[in-house]
DNA sequence: GAAAAATACGAATAATCCTTCAGGTTTCCA
DNA sequence: TGGAAACCTGAAGGATTATTCGTATTTTTC
Protein backbone atom coordinates (compact mmCIF):
# COMPACT_ATOMS: atom_id res chain seq x y z
CA UNK A 1 0.00 0.00 0.00
CA UNK A 2 0.84 3.57 0.49
CA UNK A 3 1.63 4.25 -3.33
CA UNK A 4 3.03 7.53 -3.97
CA UNK A 5 -0.27 9.75 -4.30
CA UNK A 6 -0.86 11.08 -7.74
CA UNK A 7 0.41 15.11 -8.71
CA UNK A 8 -3.74 15.94 -8.39
CA UNK A 9 -6.06 15.18 -5.87
CA UNK A 10 -9.03 16.54 -7.91
CA UNK A 11 -8.60 16.53 -11.90
CA UNK A 12 -9.77 13.51 -14.04
CA UNK A 13 -12.32 13.35 -16.70
CA UNK A 14 -15.85 15.07 -15.49
CA UNK A 15 -18.51 12.38 -16.39
CA UNK A 16 -20.22 13.64 -19.58
CA UNK A 17 -23.01 11.01 -19.96
CA UNK A 18 -26.23 10.71 -17.28
CA UNK A 19 -24.93 7.03 -16.50
CA UNK A 20 -21.72 8.33 -15.73
CA UNK A 21 -23.16 11.25 -13.39
CA UNK A 22 -25.28 8.31 -11.56
CA UNK A 23 -22.20 6.21 -11.30
CA UNK A 24 -20.47 8.82 -9.87
CA UNK A 25 -23.20 9.73 -7.25
CA UNK A 26 -23.71 6.45 -6.41
CA UNK A 27 -19.44 6.07 -5.96
CA UNK A 28 -19.94 9.12 -3.59
CA UNK A 29 -23.26 7.30 -1.28
CA UNK A 30 -21.01 3.80 -1.25
CA UNK A 31 -17.80 5.67 -0.16
CA UNK A 32 -19.76 7.93 2.73
CA UNK A 33 -21.71 4.11 3.95
CA UNK A 34 -18.24 2.42 3.84
CA UNK A 35 -16.43 5.07 5.47
CA UNK A 36 -19.16 5.11 8.31
CA UNK A 37 -19.62 1.61 8.79
CA UNK A 38 -16.35 0.03 8.23
CA UNK A 39 -14.09 2.81 9.31
CA UNK A 40 -11.08 4.74 8.01
CA UNK A 41 -8.78 1.64 8.46
CA UNK A 42 -10.90 -1.17 5.93
CA UNK A 43 -11.83 2.36 3.75
CA UNK A 44 -10.85 0.21 0.19
CA UNK A 45 -11.33 1.30 -3.29
CA UNK A 46 -12.47 -1.92 -3.70
CA UNK A 47 -14.76 -2.17 -1.24
CA UNK A 48 -16.39 0.83 -2.14
CA UNK A 49 -16.70 0.12 -5.76
CA UNK A 50 -18.37 -3.11 -4.55
CA UNK A 51 -21.36 -1.43 -2.40
CA UNK A 52 -21.70 1.29 -4.93
CA UNK A 53 -22.03 -1.88 -7.75
CA UNK A 54 -19.94 -0.81 -9.74
CA UNK A 55 -16.08 -2.09 -10.28
CA UNK A 56 -13.43 -0.64 -9.22
CA UNK A 57 -11.83 0.86 -12.72
CA UNK A 58 -14.86 2.43 -13.10
CA UNK A 59 -14.14 4.45 -9.77
CA UNK A 60 -10.67 5.39 -11.02
CA UNK A 61 -11.99 6.66 -13.81
CA UNK A 62 -13.44 9.38 -12.00
CA UNK A 63 -11.17 9.68 -8.84
CA UNK A 64 -7.21 9.48 -9.95
CA UNK A 65 -6.72 7.90 -6.20
CA UNK A 66 -8.09 6.65 -2.94
CA UNK A 67 -7.31 10.29 -1.59
CA UNK A 68 -9.13 12.33 -3.90
CA UNK A 69 -12.77 10.50 -3.13
CA UNK A 70 -11.83 11.41 0.50
CA UNK A 71 -11.18 14.32 -0.29
CA UNK A 72 -14.53 15.14 -2.35
CA UNK A 73 -16.20 13.78 0.49
CA UNK A 74 -14.72 15.77 3.17
CA UNK A 75 -15.24 18.91 0.44
CA UNK A 76 -18.79 18.05 0.43
CA UNK A 77 -18.80 17.94 4.17
CA UNK A 78 -17.06 21.29 4.97
CA UNK A 79 -19.87 23.10 1.96
CA UNK A 80 -22.35 21.51 3.95
CA UNK A 81 -21.27 22.73 7.09
CA UNK A 82 -20.21 26.14 5.64
CA UNK A 83 -24.14 26.86 4.53
CA UNK A 84 -25.34 26.03 7.47
CA UNK A 85 -23.35 28.47 9.54
CA UNK A 86 -23.30 31.24 7.47
CA UNK A 87 -27.18 31.31 7.18
CA UNK A 88 -26.85 32.09 10.67
CA UNK A 89 -24.21 34.14 10.82
CA UNK A 90 -25.73 36.46 8.49
CA UNK A 91 -29.34 37.04 11.00
CA UNK A 92 -28.90 40.76 11.54
CA UNK A 93 -32.57 40.22 13.46
CA UNK A 94 -30.57 38.21 16.20
CA UNK A 95 -28.02 40.03 18.85
CA UNK A 96 -23.98 38.93 17.91
CA UNK A 97 -23.82 36.94 21.04
CA UNK A 98 -27.16 35.50 20.95
CA UNK A 99 -25.77 34.49 17.10
CA UNK A 100 -22.85 32.92 18.31
CA UNK A 101 -24.77 30.59 20.61
CA UNK A 102 -27.21 29.74 17.86
CA UNK A 103 -24.01 28.94 15.77
CA UNK A 104 -22.70 26.73 18.59
CA UNK A 105 -26.02 24.81 19.19
CA UNK A 106 -25.96 24.28 15.47
CA UNK A 107 -22.65 23.26 14.96
CA UNK A 108 -22.58 20.93 17.77
CA UNK A 109 -25.84 18.92 16.93
CA UNK A 110 -24.39 18.63 13.37
CA UNK A 111 -21.10 16.94 14.39
CA UNK A 112 -23.03 14.47 16.54
CA UNK A 113 -25.51 13.74 13.84
CA UNK A 114 -23.08 12.58 11.31
CA UNK A 115 -20.41 11.86 13.97
CA UNK A 116 -19.77 8.41 11.60
CA UNK A 117 -18.64 10.09 8.83
CA UNK A 118 -16.92 12.59 10.04
CA UNK A 119 -15.11 11.22 12.79
CA UNK A 120 -13.55 8.39 9.98
CA UNK A 121 -13.13 11.20 7.66
CA UNK A 122 -10.84 12.68 10.42
CA UNK A 123 -8.71 9.40 11.13
CA UNK A 124 -8.06 9.69 7.20
CA UNK A 125 -7.11 12.88 7.28
CA UNK A 126 -3.24 11.76 6.53
CA UNK A 127 -4.39 10.97 3.06
CA UNK A 128 -5.43 13.99 1.88
CA UNK A 129 -4.73 16.88 4.15
CA UNK A 130 -1.45 17.82 2.28
CA UNK A 131 -3.37 18.30 -0.53
CA UNK A 132 -3.19 22.18 -1.61
CA UNK A 133 -6.92 21.87 -2.63
CA UNK A 134 -7.40 21.35 1.06
CA UNK A 135 -5.67 23.83 2.84
CA UNK A 136 -7.86 26.68 0.75
CA UNK A 137 -10.76 25.11 2.67
CA UNK A 138 -9.81 26.46 6.18
CA UNK A 139 -8.64 29.78 4.50
CA UNK A 140 -11.84 30.62 2.95
CA UNK A 141 -13.39 29.93 6.42
CA UNK A 142 -11.41 32.28 8.20
CA UNK A 143 -12.39 34.90 5.98
CA UNK A 144 -15.95 34.96 6.40
CA UNK A 145 -15.51 34.57 10.15
CA UNK A 146 -13.31 38.24 9.69
CA UNK A 147 -16.53 39.55 8.39
CA UNK A 148 -18.32 38.67 11.80
CA UNK A 149 -15.23 39.21 13.89
CA UNK A 150 -15.49 43.15 13.02
CA UNK A 151 -19.07 43.51 14.18
CA UNK A 152 -18.52 42.24 17.71
CA UNK A 153 -15.30 43.82 18.51
CA UNK A 154 -15.57 47.18 16.01
CA UNK A 155 -12.60 48.89 18.33
CA UNK A 156 -10.57 46.00 19.07
CA UNK A 157 -6.98 46.51 16.90
CA UNK A 158 -7.03 43.87 13.32
CA UNK A 159 -4.41 41.33 15.03
CA UNK A 160 -6.84 41.26 18.45
CA UNK A 161 -9.57 40.73 15.99
CA UNK A 162 -7.98 37.84 13.88
CA UNK A 163 -6.62 36.20 16.73
CA UNK A 164 -9.84 36.20 18.57
CA UNK A 165 -11.48 34.84 15.49
CA UNK A 166 -8.55 31.85 14.79
CA UNK A 167 -9.02 31.37 17.94
CA UNK A 168 -13.04 30.69 18.29
CA UNK A 169 -12.91 29.00 15.22
CA UNK A 170 -10.19 26.52 15.85
CA UNK A 171 -11.75 25.75 19.36
CA UNK A 172 -15.22 25.22 17.48
CA UNK A 173 -14.05 22.93 15.20
CA UNK A 174 -11.48 20.82 17.46
CA UNK A 175 -13.76 20.60 20.63
CA UNK A 176 -17.07 19.71 18.63
CA UNK A 177 -14.74 16.52 16.44
CA UNK A 178 -14.39 15.76 20.06
CA UNK A 179 -16.90 15.78 21.62
CA UNK A 180 -19.36 14.30 18.92
CA UNK A 181 -16.79 11.02 19.02
CA UNK A 182 -18.79 9.21 21.73
CA UNK A 183 -22.22 9.15 21.25
CA UNK A 184 -24.45 11.87 22.89
CA UNK A 185 -28.05 12.11 24.24
CA UNK A 186 -30.11 15.39 23.46
CA UNK A 187 -29.85 16.97 27.02
CA UNK A 188 -26.09 16.79 26.79
CA UNK A 189 -25.77 17.88 23.64
CA UNK A 190 -27.35 21.34 24.62
CA UNK A 191 -25.30 21.05 27.74
CA UNK A 192 -21.98 21.34 26.13
CA UNK A 193 -23.48 23.90 23.43
CA UNK A 194 -24.47 26.06 26.28
CA UNK A 195 -21.10 26.03 28.18
CA UNK A 196 -19.14 26.23 25.05
CA UNK A 197 -21.09 29.51 23.92
CA UNK A 198 -20.82 30.72 26.95
CA UNK A 199 -16.71 30.37 26.94
CA UNK A 200 -16.74 32.53 24.12
CA UNK A 201 -19.07 35.19 24.66
CA UNK A 202 -17.22 35.69 27.81
CA UNK A 203 -14.16 35.95 25.95
CA UNK A 204 -15.52 38.34 23.87
CA UNK A 205 -17.40 40.37 26.21
CA UNK A 206 -14.27 40.75 28.20
CA UNK A 207 -11.97 41.83 25.41
CA UNK A 208 -11.00 45.92 26.14
CA UNK A 209 -12.32 46.15 29.90
CA UNK A 210 -10.39 44.24 31.23
CA UNK A 211 -6.80 43.80 30.11
CA UNK B 1 -2.52 -6.24 7.45
CA UNK B 2 -4.50 -4.98 9.52
CA UNK B 3 -4.92 -8.07 11.56
CA UNK B 4 -7.25 -8.61 14.82
CA UNK B 5 -5.23 -6.65 17.56
CA UNK B 6 -4.26 -9.39 20.32
CA UNK B 7 -6.74 -9.60 23.12
CA UNK B 8 -4.45 -6.97 25.61
CA UNK B 9 -2.27 -4.52 24.16
CA UNK B 10 0.20 -3.83 27.06
CA UNK B 11 0.64 -7.47 28.28
CA UNK B 12 3.85 -9.61 27.60
CA UNK B 13 7.12 -10.67 29.01
CA UNK B 14 9.06 -8.47 30.91
CA UNK B 15 12.86 -7.82 30.52
CA UNK B 16 14.65 -9.39 33.46
CA UNK B 17 18.46 -9.17 32.20
CA UNK B 18 20.16 -5.61 31.59
CA UNK B 19 20.77 -6.12 27.91
CA UNK B 20 16.70 -6.81 27.55
CA UNK B 21 16.04 -3.35 29.27
CA UNK B 22 18.14 -1.88 27.15
CA UNK B 23 16.91 -3.69 24.01
CA UNK B 24 13.28 -2.35 25.12
CA UNK B 25 14.96 1.47 25.75
CA UNK B 26 16.53 1.32 22.32
CA UNK B 27 13.18 0.59 20.67
CA UNK B 28 11.44 2.95 22.26
CA UNK B 29 14.16 6.00 21.26
CA UNK B 30 13.55 4.13 17.59
CA UNK B 31 9.97 4.60 17.31
CA UNK B 32 9.86 7.94 18.35
CA UNK B 33 12.56 8.79 15.75
CA UNK B 34 10.45 6.86 12.89
CA UNK B 35 7.10 8.09 14.28
CA UNK B 36 8.87 11.80 13.84
CA UNK B 37 10.48 11.40 11.00
CA UNK B 38 8.97 9.03 9.08
CA UNK B 39 4.94 9.71 9.76
CA UNK B 40 2.37 7.71 11.09
CA UNK B 41 1.51 5.78 7.55
CA UNK B 42 5.52 4.48 7.35
CA UNK B 43 5.62 3.67 11.40
CA UNK B 44 6.23 -0.01 11.06
CA UNK B 45 7.44 -2.55 13.38
CA UNK B 46 10.46 -3.67 11.28
CA UNK B 47 11.85 0.13 10.55
CA UNK B 48 11.69 0.80 13.60
CA UNK B 49 13.55 -2.82 14.67
CA UNK B 50 15.82 -1.89 12.01
CA UNK B 51 16.52 1.95 13.38
CA UNK B 52 16.82 -0.34 16.79
CA UNK B 53 19.68 -1.97 15.53
CA UNK B 54 17.89 -5.29 16.51
CA UNK B 55 15.88 -8.09 15.18
CA UNK B 56 11.80 -7.68 14.60
CA UNK B 57 11.03 -11.01 16.60
CA UNK B 58 13.29 -9.10 19.85
CA UNK B 59 10.51 -6.20 19.19
CA UNK B 60 7.69 -8.58 19.39
CA UNK B 61 9.29 -10.35 22.53
CA UNK B 62 8.35 -7.17 24.53
CA UNK B 63 5.60 -5.50 22.28
CA UNK B 64 2.87 -8.11 21.29
CA UNK B 65 1.92 -5.83 18.70
CA UNK B 66 2.40 -2.64 16.96
CA UNK B 67 -0.70 -1.09 18.78
CA UNK B 68 0.95 -1.44 21.88
CA UNK B 69 4.12 -0.01 20.93
CA UNK B 70 2.56 2.86 19.95
CA UNK B 71 0.15 3.05 23.24
CA UNK B 72 3.13 2.83 25.15
CA UNK B 73 5.08 5.82 23.46
CA UNK B 74 1.29 7.62 23.87
CA UNK B 75 1.34 6.22 27.66
CA UNK B 76 4.62 8.07 28.11
CA UNK B 77 4.20 11.32 26.29
CA UNK B 78 0.97 11.51 28.72
CA UNK B 79 2.75 10.76 31.86
CA UNK B 80 5.26 13.89 30.74
CA UNK B 81 2.55 15.87 30.40
CA UNK B 82 0.77 14.88 33.26
CA UNK B 83 3.57 15.94 35.73
CA UNK B 84 4.30 18.78 34.22
CA UNK B 85 1.18 20.26 34.79
CA UNK B 86 -0.06 18.68 38.45
CA UNK B 87 3.54 20.78 39.22
CA UNK B 88 2.22 23.90 38.15
CA UNK B 89 -1.34 23.32 39.42
CA UNK B 90 0.02 22.39 42.89
CA UNK B 91 1.36 25.96 43.07
CA UNK B 92 -0.54 27.59 45.72
CA UNK B 93 1.67 30.73 45.97
CA UNK B 94 0.12 31.66 42.79
CA UNK B 95 -3.29 32.93 42.52
CA UNK B 96 -5.63 30.33 40.67
CA UNK B 97 -6.03 31.91 37.33
CA UNK B 98 -2.55 33.22 37.18
CA UNK B 99 -2.14 29.41 37.22
CA UNK B 100 -4.14 28.55 34.58
CA UNK B 101 -2.15 30.78 32.47
CA UNK B 102 1.50 29.52 33.26
CA UNK B 103 -0.46 26.37 32.76
CA UNK B 104 -1.59 26.94 29.14
CA UNK B 105 1.76 28.72 28.19
CA UNK B 106 3.55 25.27 29.51
CA UNK B 107 1.32 23.11 27.57
CA UNK B 108 1.17 24.83 24.24
CA UNK B 109 4.89 25.10 24.42
CA UNK B 110 5.60 21.67 25.21
CA UNK B 111 3.10 20.32 22.85
CA UNK B 112 4.98 22.65 19.97
CA UNK B 113 8.36 21.19 20.86
CA UNK B 114 7.51 17.43 20.74
CA UNK B 115 4.96 18.40 17.90
CA UNK B 116 6.71 15.75 15.08
CA UNK B 117 5.79 13.30 17.39
CA UNK B 118 2.41 13.76 19.04
CA UNK B 119 0.94 15.00 16.19
CA UNK B 120 1.83 11.06 14.28
CA UNK B 121 0.87 9.48 17.60
CA UNK B 122 -2.67 11.17 16.99
CA UNK B 123 -2.66 10.54 13.47
CA UNK B 124 -1.90 6.28 14.58
CA UNK B 125 -4.32 6.81 17.47
CA UNK B 126 -6.88 4.35 15.19
CA UNK B 127 -4.82 1.90 15.71
CA UNK B 128 -5.22 2.27 20.09
CA UNK B 129 -7.53 4.02 21.31
CA UNK B 130 -9.33 1.56 21.44
CA UNK B 131 -7.60 -0.16 23.73
CA UNK B 132 -9.13 0.20 27.83
CA UNK B 133 -5.80 0.74 28.72
CA UNK B 134 -6.04 4.24 26.86
CA UNK B 135 -9.61 5.17 28.07
CA UNK B 136 -8.14 5.45 31.56
CA UNK B 137 -5.78 7.25 31.43
CA UNK B 138 -8.41 10.33 30.58
CA UNK B 139 -10.69 9.97 33.34
CA UNK B 140 -7.40 10.06 35.55
CA UNK B 141 -7.01 13.37 34.18
CA UNK B 142 -10.28 14.77 34.35
CA UNK B 143 -10.27 13.83 38.27
CA UNK B 144 -7.03 15.65 38.61
CA UNK B 145 -8.88 18.29 37.20
CA UNK B 146 -12.01 18.30 39.65
CA UNK B 147 -9.86 18.98 42.52
CA UNK B 148 -8.49 22.36 40.91
CA UNK B 149 -11.60 23.26 39.84
CA UNK B 150 -13.13 23.12 42.96
CA UNK B 151 -11.09 25.99 44.09
CA UNK B 152 -11.61 28.35 41.77
CA UNK B 153 -15.30 27.62 41.42
CA UNK B 154 -16.08 26.84 45.16
CA UNK B 155 -19.80 28.27 45.15
CA UNK B 156 -20.70 26.36 41.46
CA UNK B 157 -22.85 23.58 42.02
CA UNK B 158 -21.00 20.07 41.34
CA UNK B 159 -22.59 19.61 37.81
CA UNK B 160 -21.15 23.19 36.60
CA UNK B 161 -17.69 22.41 37.86
CA UNK B 162 -17.22 19.06 35.94
CA UNK B 163 -18.67 20.84 33.41
CA UNK B 164 -16.38 23.56 33.45
CA UNK B 165 -13.18 21.45 33.63
CA UNK B 166 -14.05 18.85 31.24
CA UNK B 167 -14.40 21.72 28.58
CA UNK B 168 -11.67 23.73 29.53
CA UNK B 169 -9.16 20.33 29.32
CA UNK B 170 -10.94 18.99 26.03
CA UNK B 171 -9.95 22.70 24.67
CA UNK B 172 -6.53 22.78 25.99
CA UNK B 173 -5.99 19.60 24.56
CA UNK B 174 -7.56 19.03 21.38
CA UNK B 175 -6.33 23.79 20.46
CA UNK B 176 -3.19 22.69 21.30
CA UNK B 177 -2.74 19.58 19.13
CA UNK B 178 -4.40 21.79 16.01
CA UNK B 179 -2.01 24.88 17.01
CA UNK B 180 0.88 22.91 16.97
CA UNK B 181 0.74 20.61 13.52
CA UNK B 182 2.34 24.10 11.98
CA UNK B 183 5.36 25.13 13.03
CA UNK B 184 5.01 28.09 14.64
CA UNK B 185 7.45 30.94 16.24
CA UNK B 186 8.00 31.66 19.91
CA UNK B 187 6.64 34.97 19.31
CA UNK B 188 3.28 32.91 17.77
CA UNK B 189 3.22 30.85 20.85
CA UNK B 190 3.08 33.22 23.52
CA UNK B 191 0.67 35.25 21.89
CA UNK B 192 -1.73 32.15 21.06
CA UNK B 193 -0.86 30.70 24.55
CA UNK B 194 -2.42 34.24 25.99
CA UNK B 195 -5.37 34.25 24.05
CA UNK B 196 -6.60 30.86 24.83
CA UNK B 197 -5.33 31.77 28.29
CA UNK B 198 -7.77 35.24 28.40
CA UNK B 199 -10.41 33.00 26.87
CA UNK B 200 -10.20 30.29 30.16
CA UNK B 201 -9.67 33.11 32.15
CA UNK B 202 -12.82 35.36 31.33
CA UNK B 203 -14.96 31.84 31.40
CA UNK B 204 -13.79 31.11 34.39
CA UNK B 205 -14.36 34.66 35.94
CA UNK B 206 -18.14 34.95 34.11
CA UNK B 207 -19.53 32.31 36.64
CA UNK B 208 -22.19 32.82 38.33
CA UNK B 209 -22.48 36.71 37.92
CA UNK B 210 -23.72 37.26 34.50
CA UNK B 211 -26.75 34.98 33.74
C1' DG C 1 -26.56 2.02 -39.25
C1' DA C 2 -21.65 2.30 -38.80
C1' DA C 3 -17.65 4.52 -37.02
C1' DA C 4 -16.13 7.08 -33.07
C1' DA C 5 -16.27 8.37 -28.44
C1' DA C 6 -17.38 7.44 -23.85
C1' DT C 7 -17.99 3.99 -20.32
C1' DA C 8 -17.55 -0.06 -17.79
C1' DC C 9 -15.32 -4.16 -16.37
C1' DG C 10 -12.30 -6.99 -13.24
C1' DA C 11 -8.34 -10.09 -13.21
C1' DA C 12 -3.67 -9.24 -12.58
C1' DT C 13 0.36 -6.65 -10.86
C1' DA C 14 3.46 -4.94 -7.61
C1' DA C 15 3.93 -3.37 -3.12
C1' DT C 16 3.85 -3.46 1.73
C1' DC C 17 2.86 -5.01 6.09
C1' DC C 18 2.29 -7.75 10.65
C1' DT C 19 3.59 -11.54 13.02
C1' DT C 20 5.52 -16.18 13.91
C1' DC C 21 8.80 -19.76 14.85
C1' DA C 22 12.68 -22.88 14.60
C1' DG C 23 17.16 -22.54 15.80
C1' DG C 24 21.32 -20.22 17.52
C1' DT C 25 23.57 -17.24 21.35
C1' DT C 26 24.33 -15.21 25.82
C1' DT C 27 23.71 -14.94 30.73
C1' DC C 28 22.68 -16.85 35.09
C1' DC C 29 23.22 -19.99 38.91
C1' DA C 30 24.38 -24.00 41.48
C1' DT D 1 31.74 -25.89 34.64
C1' DG D 2 27.48 -27.42 32.82
C1' DG D 3 22.79 -27.15 32.27
C1' DA D 4 18.75 -24.12 32.30
C1' DA D 5 16.60 -20.00 31.45
C1' DA D 6 16.48 -15.85 29.03
C1' DC D 7 17.33 -13.73 24.90
C1' DC D 8 18.05 -12.77 19.92
C1' DT D 9 17.70 -13.59 14.99
C1' DG D 10 15.57 -12.89 10.40
C1' DA D 11 13.68 -15.47 6.69
C1' DA D 12 9.12 -16.79 5.46
C1' DG D 13 4.06 -17.16 5.82
C1' DG D 14 -0.31 -15.19 5.29
C1' DA D 15 -2.91 -11.06 4.28
C1' DT D 16 -4.35 -6.88 2.31
C1' DT D 17 -4.26 -3.02 -0.77
C1' DA D 18 -3.89 0.69 -4.61
C1' DT D 19 -3.87 1.04 -9.18
C1' DT D 20 -3.49 -0.38 -14.12
C1' DC D 21 -4.83 -1.86 -18.64
C1' DG D 22 -6.54 -4.83 -22.28
C1' DT D 23 -11.10 -5.90 -23.53
C1' DA D 24 -16.06 -5.56 -23.88
C1' DT D 25 -20.21 -2.76 -23.90
C1' DT D 26 -23.07 1.27 -24.51
C1' DT D 27 -24.07 5.86 -26.30
C1' DT D 28 -23.43 9.52 -29.50
C1' DT D 29 -22.69 11.40 -33.84
C1' DC D 30 -22.94 11.81 -38.71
Amino acid sequence: MIQRPNPSISTRKQPKQARAAELVAAILQAAAQVLASEGAQRFTTTRVAEKAGVSVGSLYQYFPNKAALLFRLQSDEWRQTTDLLCGILEDVEMPPLERIRTLVHAFIRSECEEAAVRGALNDAAPLYRDAPEAREAKASAERTAEAFMLEVLPEASQAARAMAGELILTTLSTVGQDFSASPRTSAEIETYSDALADMFCAYLGSHGHQG
